[in-house]
DNA sequence: TTGAAAGCGCTACCAA
DNA sequence: TTGGTAGCGCTTTCAA
């Protein structure tokens, strides 16, 4: 039903191997032969099948991609951003949504390690890095993406984080704002933490503190969570006057809590967001927000990756790279009034 | 380095029969040896390699998902509740962003192909039908999704845009506009097509006309086209007082478009959606938008098509699904002022 | 109940 | 330049 490499062998009346090296380019083949074996592959419309091919230990020209939620537009445009490159570079995705649940993870880590992907990029959450001591051990290639390093491992490609806070902090601080609040998203996540950390140093070196209790985090389903949040924040009676969320899912939430109590933004309240995915420039107003330059990491990511799988023997010796975000100023912030 | 099957039962002290047989719970091994094996299996780390398997006739438990671009949230919710029920059932998912370009799909559908997957999910549209022969012929069963059947041997699972349209167009009437415009996509795509003939029809069951001149389309950015579009239609003298946008994106346009105006929504122009992806909760005023039921759809497809696959032989009876949208009033839509 | 052995389609090494 | 052939790891008869 399906033509192997026999047929085309016996239907060119050479041996298979002759095929073979047609088909990888290898060995000596006169060109007679190669052209005729070539139009006898056209014919019987003859796909070498990569799974044979792997099976004698060539690689499976796959990736794996972990991400939370392939439905999250941050992590939708990761993973576009990943395919593109991959796929210029010849390799599929995999793609698996793990919704930060280490039982899924195991799962999907488990599946990957059968199907033998030649690399992994994590984009998810890990509890447990145990995990991937398996995936190590049989050396297959993972970088990180978004995510600080999980293991010595594992090459991490993210975002200054850090330098990322400070950026929404300074901006909120040019603008004359001294009642700052946090939301974020969970802090068992590095990149939270490293925002945050930036953005609080930046206040206090302007001489402004942010109290825990202004730091508000936690939940699933972000958007709600966001406005949850941003809720409270708000109904205090002193109150921020401007808001620093941790991802645009969060500060849409907030936007919205802020219309429900008749807060104008950013008349009254300010608001700056983290990521720069579409949904920042839906909003209205739209959201001032600190870009990833998520096209560039996963490029990145994919490169390094690559690299890194067909560089044999050579002890890995790529280092963690830090992309910088940029603030892109929209209309969710403003001076106070 | 990595354990086969061969370690497995050198350890067990069995053939690899036997342990072939414990893997896939098939035979007749005694409980003991059976217990033994496992014990084996867990302390060697042992996981069998897919690949080895699907060389000899098993299934890959890979299936393909084309979409034009998973960065866009509408095929980022389709490929989430896709993976979501394909994992459920053990699968897992090779997700390919085609940009709607013939080359392109060729390539991926070679790949896959070249990978065996066991089945594919088309959420893409293609000008070349063409392409899918190869596929068919080896009979991986094909499903499309959100689009309008292929070929004879694709299934599809749709939402019944036709009646979508009518529901765009009934909300409109009731609100009592007469001046009604339409902003479509690419009319290539016959989900397009559905939900204007569905709008106009009903239209023109009120005694109502859809001039032709109020249908504009095309344009690969959407939410630009969209925009682009909507300014020509409110500049004229005679200006729509509704706009019908095929789906939500466009309407996101249309929506800053108005804005950029000056017109107020809904006060002076209603907008209708389509698809009620997150973006449409997100929008100021939200959105009122035709629901698809992207989860349903997308756990459908995967069910038919592993019904399809997983029954030998048996010709395929599977006839076309579809299901219904539901109209979601948000705040875009109002009476006429 | 168990095991020996014949493939699955392809690669790569070694002879010719 | 070519072709023969030994695997790759696993499934599946068929005998024992």
């Amino acid at each position: 039903m399906k033509a192997t490499i026999y047929d085309v062998a016996r239907e060119a009346g050479v041996s298979i191997a002759a095929v073979s090296q047609v088909i990888n380019g290898k060995g000596k083949i006169s060109e007679e032969r190669r052209n005729e074996i070539f139009s006898v592959m056209e014919r019987l419309n003859y796909r070498p099948s990569l799974i044979a091919a792997a099976l004698t230990g060539k690689r499976t020209y796959t990736l794996g991609l972990l991400v939370p939620d392939i439905s999250n537009p941050f992590f939708a445009e990761i993973a576009h951003a990943v395919e593109d490159q991959a796929h210029q570079r010849g390799y599929s995705l995999a793609i698996c949504s793990t919704h930060n649940d280490d039982e899924r993870i195991e799962r999907y880590l488990s599946l990957l390690q059968q199907k033998s992907v030649d690399g992994l990029i994590i984009g998810t959450g890990m509890d447990n890095v145990e995990l991937l001591g398996p995936l190590i051990e049989k050396s297959v290639p993972i970088v990180s993406i978004a995510r600080e390093t999980l293991s010595s491992h594992v090459v991490p490609v993210l975002v200054g984080d850090f330098a990322g806070g400070c950026m929404a902090a300074q901006h909120l601080l040019q603008l004359g704002h001294t009642r700052l609040a946090v939301i974020a998203e969970n802090l068992k996540v590095s990149s939270s933490r490293e925002r945050i950390r930036g953005f609080r140093q930046t206040l206090e070196a302007a001489g402004l503190a942010l109290p825990e209790t202004w730091v508000l985090a936690g939940g699933n389903d972000l958007l709600q969570e966001g406005k949850r949040n941003a809720m409270m924040l708000l109904q205090q009676t002193v109150r921020p006057t401007a808001l620093f969320c941790c991802n645009d899912l969060l500060a849409i939430g907030a936007l919205q809590a802020a219309k429900e109590l008749g807060f104008r933004v950013p008349e009254d309240l300010s608001i700056v967001g983290f990521d720069n995915t579409i949904l920042a420039s839906v909003t209205d107003p739209p959201l001032t927000t600190v870009a990833q330059p998520i096209a560039e990491m996963g490029k990145l990511a994919v490169n390094l990756l690559i690299e890194e799988l067909t560089k044999v023997g050579t002890t890995s010796n790529v280092q963690r790279t830090v992309i910088e975000p940029e603030l892109v100023v929209r209309k969710s912030t403003g001076t106070i009034s």
